[in-house]
DNA sequence: CCATAAATGAACTTTGTGTTGATTAATGAT
DNA sequence: ATCATTAATCAACACAAAGTTCATTTATGG
């Protein structure tokens, strides 16, 4: 297990052990890849893998985290005033072009992780992130528990699962839609119902 | 592999092998689990599962088909023309409770293959059963293809996640309201839009 | 140029897989 | 109740991959 980051070896070896992991995963999903496949994908020797990675859960975690780590510091830039205020606009909600960017640009990596072949741990993560950066910032607007048509933890699961699913379903399309133009379709989702989304009623 | 259903012992077998791999994967997850962890919790040899199955994903295929056969069956039950006519009636819709039902009675099943340790290939059968089934029945309705707010496949991949989370949230909580209950919501945010659901707007 | 340390290659133990053949035990048809 | 059939057990097997160790080669940066 190695830490010095400055060796270029390091930075190249683990780099190549990486990519070819996901190559891999979306070949023949996680469950049936073993080290020897990643290391000969790789170029690299078996006993290389273990200088760096405890084994296969281990690379995957370190990739993931790395990934989540892109995420929180774009939520960092989120204020739910941003949103408030934006509230009517017909254009996309600029945090939201912001984080489809950041999936296109690792599109590899999500696509393969929140797809068929991937981890449902991660998808349960993803959805731990939007649940904490996005939608728990919204706790203080539903202090009148009685009354509502739906319970807020229910719409929360119903919203956060339905935001999965448009990343999801824009990642497997292989993004044929603008960061831009997803970002809008979710702006009027949020805004309009699911007949009204389809044109069905004004 | 065997055929003959008839033997109580091959149905006994069977029944304890596909026990123990629910309970397993609740445990471990799927990648984690051995065929023999399987057979020495469900106190049968190694060799036995093997007379049965070729490994441990046939037997989980195997289960997997089998809940989808529930499914599909529940499915045909289900008219198009009576969701049009139920339509802005405050009331869940019927075939939804029955579904529900469903997951309830097998909720062992479906809570570990949807949850975080289940087969993320499990929950894009469910998405495509839910598409053929439910969703292609509107195709009819949205033939003008300009000037929808947000275009139809993406708004199928959005209500088809949406449910897919309200199912994987409902079993999750241990099943906190009724097949009755959790269908409302359903109805409910198919009606309204996200701000109405959470009773921010009349 | 050279001390340091990463990568390689080979050997080794351990664990699980999938199969086989002989034996024991349960089943259901007579 | 008997008995042929066949499921389940048990032990042994070859094989593949995991994870470790250590000597050797190769690349890096001072």
């Amino acid at each position: 297990m190695t830490e010095n980051v400055n060796d270029p070896r390091i930075v190249r070896t683990m780099h190549m052990l990486r990519e070819a992991l996901l190559e891999l995963m979306e070949e023949q999903g996680f469950e049936r890849i073993t080290v020897k496949d990643i290391t000969s994908k790789a170029g690299l020797n078996r006993g290389t893998f273990y200088l760096h990675y405890a084994d296969k859960f281990d690379l995957l975690e370190r990739i993931t985290e790395e990934m989540m780590q892109g995420l929180r510091q774009i939520a960092q830039t989120f204020d739910p005033l941003d949103l408030v205020m934006h509230e009517s606009q017909d254009t996309p909600f600029p945090f939201t072009v912001r984080l489809f960017e950041y999936f296109g640009e690792h599109a590899r990596f999500f696509s393969v992780m929140l797809g068929p072949k991937g981890d449902p741990a991660f998808s349960v993560k993803f959805k731990e992130f939007m649940q904490v950066h996005l939608m728990d910032k919204f706790n203080e607007f539903h202090h009148s528990e009685d009354r509502v048509p739906v319970p807020w933890d229910y719409l929360m699961a119903y919203l956060i699962s339905a935001h999965l699913g448009i990343v999801q379903y824009w990642l497997e399309r292989g993004r044929d839609h603008t960061p831009w133009d997803v970002a809008l379709m979710f702006t009027r989702m949020t805004q309009l119902s699911p007949i009204q989304s389809a044109g069905l009623k004004k």
